[in-house]
DNA sequence: AACTATTTATAAGA
DNA sequence: TTCTTATAAATAGTT
């Protein structure tokens, strides 16, 4: 999917790790919406990037405690369904 | 991305949409792993169809609580960070 | 469950 | 770092 070729295993160059991580992490929310607009599921996507910053997509209430996070590894989220 | 395009809305024949649900999940999930290998990111992916079956990934160790589960809106799973 | 014509995502490059 | 574009990958409709 793109230039050239890649081999799924951890990206090297900080740089292009997040670049890379900024284009897939947009590319997955959207797939998430788009599956459960079309297959009527209950879809939760959540995201944190090495440097700690929060992505998420839910359809569900769980999005309410998702966005109470701020940090990875330092509190607990509950997702209710 | 197929033979035709479509607009993201629920699909209403039940086997299409069943049928797009089976491609779309894997490939959800399939995004998510790569996602979480390539940028070294905790990614966790929550699928519940609408027959009430899950599909999950994660990368972090919120994977144990979500096996605990088996149908939607019925029971909590905390997912810790 | 496979196939393939097309659309979509995205790796590199500008 | 935002925009472009060639190409890989996902998938809609078909068989």
């Amino acid at each position: 999917m793109g230039r050239g070729k890649i081999v799924i295993r951890r990206i090297d160059n900080s740089t292009s790790r997040q670049v890379t991580f900024s284009k897939r992490r947009s590319g997955l929310l959207k797939k998430a919406k788009e599956l459960a607009i079309l297959c009527d599921a209950e879809v939760g996507v959540i995201i944190f990037s090495s440097t700690g910053k929060l992505h998420e997509f839910s359809n569900t209430r769980s999005v309410t405690s998702f966005r109470s996070i701020s940090q990875p590894k330092s509190y607990g989220s509950l997702i209710s369904f």
